[in-house]
DNA sequence: GGATGCTTAATTTTT
DNA sequence: TTAAGCATCC
């Protein structure tokens, strides 16, 4: 193994493997590298089976990279180790063996996402008679979501409920408990608990995970919660190989239960515990490194460490004040074009944000000049409603159990099955303790469960993208979808052959693939982009998702307050410098030049609203940043455009017509004043007025 | 049971 | 702005 690269501490923390070790990595100071040459190291030198070894990472991104990297050092050994997150290590330990029967469950399990859990909860307060008005669905999700990553199970809860509001969110907490269970389905923080509660009550089968993985290394450790925290200990507690790398800079999960503390407290659960500190930074410019450090100079809460770094002062960092959010999205993509003619690639560059509303605006522009793009971590493509219908007859031929498949699709396309079949169903099935789609035995349901037990035989004879084409047969999803004959149901149409595409994707390279696999895969990696090969794009991406990746050139776009902070950290410090960590994230992410941009006025939620800079620009010391403010510029500009056509343009229905945000499209209807005009997909049909200057015909 | 139209709430962040 | 939920009518 190659270790001359290494400086002298990222040498130590390779080579020290006897006992607890904890590496406290800053940005950029090469902990991938550290962690990826210590699993070689390990491997190569010290000859442990890569079977021995466990690396868990914060996201399937990064769990690919470091088995690609790993690969790189070792070659094919690489494909014996465990690498990924800890939700499909916990999906990977309940599907071994008889662990799933041991907790209850059935081996084909299928996982719910927030959405689903979503529905389950809004049943459940129809059932119980709740008004969701007082009882907001959504925060009872998140409230039961933070129990779990707490571990308090119902009861634990109980103990701690007080008021009548927290003893009807414990009874929605039970039966949202059932009901997963009745489903034979898990959630999310289930695929860290189930394992605990598997390893607690089940002595043999701990030891059995002990013996197998020696050696342990979790990388954003600052981002575990609770749960993760307890998953790990009981894992490592026999041989004690675990190696943990984290920041406390960059905890930016505290929503999800993510504890910093929990690195802070590694050396009080492991005496003996060994630290390494990584503080030279080998990724980004003194400038930018400089920035950095300013903004988080603000957090009072903080470890003091300071990062520093070799490499040349750089650029400065440009900072860019635009008239809106429009005027935002076209300095980066001018910018880019400038970037990208001297010479830089698209993969290259990112484009930074706080929320993924602000992505459509970005793509606006970016589509209006053709520049390759993709947006990564965006499961908005697995949420369309024809997707998620496609999946849940999936979900219920894999298991006829899973209740919230069953009741999403009972009477998709249409089958005359309403509110009543479906109470009377529920009422046998809850008499009967079997569940609905068990539960049916006449009627019209019968032709339903008909289709089902058909798609079922023939499961294992089809290849998966067979198998889907037989789905939208048999269940009449295309059928229904072609006589609707609107520009929607063709995009639809159109969504369910990119699906397809992505299940030939997969089969060309991982050959056959089960169903039962694939739906595995499909509820942790929601993000379609995963699978695409032609990388040379532009990344769009939330600074979140953005975390452990580093990029040439970096925009972040809507540092404003209310926006970056996000209005609702601005009542807790807490919140604040969760805020402000995660702009140490985005800064730190920038190898040679950052960008902060902003915009004077922003539509949010339909209104105009104006917003400050962001307090995180001014944090900065001003002789690092290059200002420029055009702002009355771009003003009297946008009046320009405001102004109408003088002449009168006459549409007709069947058209071709050009918009200048939303591209080519064709007339639908004609009004006196305005034209409905049919863009493709994301715009959809959109009501124009006829002598708007942006729009022409062609 | 299904279609239509009105009111209102929602946007943090992810596995 | 958009999506979801609800009321009303066929």
């Amino acid at each position: 193994m190659d270790l001359t690269k290494l400086n002298d501490e990222q040498l130590k923390a390779v080579k020290y493997n006897d006992g607890p070790l904890l590496i406290i990595a800053g940005a950029g100071s090469g902990k991938t590298r550290v962690l990826t040459v210590k699993i070689a190291y390990l491997i190569e030198n010290i000859h442990i089976s890569p079977y021995n070894i466990l690396a868990i990472t914060f996201t399937n991104k990064a769990a690919n990279e470091m088995k690609e990297r790993v690969h790189n050092l070792i070659g094919s050994d690489a494909d014996f180790i465990q690498i990924s997150t800890f939700h499909s290590f916990g999906v990977r330990i309940l599907r071994e063996k008889d662990n799933a029967k041991l907790l209850g469950y059935d081996k084909n399990f299928s996982i719910v996402d927030s959405e689903d859990s979503l529905v389950v909860i809004k049943k459940i307060l129809k059932e119980l008679n709740l008004d969701p008005k007082y009882y907001n669905p959504r925060s009872l999700r998140n409230k039961i979501s933070s129990l779990k990553n707490d571990m308090l199970m119902p009861d634990d809860y109980e103990k701690y409920t007080a008021s009548d509001y927290e003893k009807a969110c414990l009874n929605v907490y039970r039966k949202y408990q059932k009901k997963l269970k009745e489903g034979n389905l898990v959630d999310f923080d289930d695929l860290l608990l189930l394992p605990i509660k598997l390893f607690r009550e089940n002595k043999k089968v701990l030891e059995y995970y002990q013996e197998r993985f020696k050696y342990i290394l979790i990388d954003e450790y600052q981002d575990t919660n609770e749960a993760q925290y307890k998953f790990s200990k009981m894992l490592a507690s026999k041989y004690r190989n675990i190696t943990v790398v984290g920041d406390d800079s960059q905890c930016i999960y505290g929503f999800r239960g993510s504890n910093y503390k929990n690195i802070l407290n590694f050396e009080k659960d492991y005496k003996d515990a060994k630290t390494i500190l990584l503080e030279e930074n080998y990724r980004s410019t003194t400038n930018i490194l400089d920035a950095a450090n300013d903004v988080i100079k603000h957090n009072k809460n903080k470890k003091d460490k300071s990062l520093w770094t070799k490499n040349e002062k750089g650029n400065k960092i440009k900072y860019y004040r635009a008239y809106n959010e429009k005027e935002e999205a076209r300095y980066v993509v001018r910018k880019i074009k400038e970037l990208v003619s001297s010479g830089v690639n698209y993969e290259d560059i990112a484009i930074l944000y706080r929320t993924n509303a602000q992505s459509r605006v970005l793509e606006e522009e970016i589509l209006k000049d053709n520049l390759p793009y993709k947006v990564v971590g965006s499961f908005y493509f697995y949420s369309r409603k024809e997707i998620k219908d496609l999946i849940a007859y999936l979900r219920l031929i894999y298991n006829e159990k899973d209740n919230v498949s069953f009741l999403r699709v009972i009477n998709y396309p249409k089958r005359k099955i309403g509110p009543k079949t479906i109470e009377q169903l529920t009422e046998k099935a809850d008499k009967e303790g079997i569940s609905l789609y068990e539960a049916i035995d006449s009627g019209k349901e019968l032709e339903f469960k008909k289709i089902i037990e058909d798609l079922k035989k023939v499961k294992d004879n089809v290849t998966l993208t067979e198998l889907i084409d037989k789905v939208l047969d048999a269940s009449g999803i295309r059928k229904e979808l072609e006589s609707e004959k609107t520009l929607e149901a063709e995009i639809r149409l159109e969504n369910l052959e990119e699906f397809k595409s992505i299940t030939r994707g997969f089969e060309e390279k991982e050959g056959l693939i089960s169903l039962e696999d694939f739906l595995f895969e499909i509820s942790l990696v929601s993000d379609k982009e995963e699978y695409s090969t032609d990388n040379n794009r532009i990344n769009l991406m939330t600074i979140h998702s953005v975390k452990g990746l580093e990029f040439d050139y970096v925009f972040v776009v809507g540092v404003e307050e209310g926006l970056f902070p996000h209005i609702n950290s601005l009542m807790d410090e807490k919140d604040l410098e969760e805020e402000r960590r995660l702009c140490y994230v985005a800064i730190t992410r920038a190898k040679k030049d950052l960008y902060l941009i902003n915009a004077k006025r922003r539509v949010l939620f339909g209104n105009d609203e104006i917003n400050p800079p962001s307090r995180f620009i001014g944090e900065i010391r001003e002789e690092l940043l290059d200002a420029n403010t055009e702002i009355e510029k771009q003003e009297e500009k946008i009046k320009d455009e405001e102004i109408f056509r003088d002449e009168e343009v006459d549409y007709n229905v069947g058209d071709y017509v050009y918009h200048e945000t939303f591209g080519t499209g064709k007339v639908v209807e004609v009004t006196e004043t305005l034209v409905s005009v049919a863009f493709k997909h994301p715009y959809g049909v959109k009501k124009l007025m006829k002598n708007h200057k942006k729009l022409s015909k062609i």
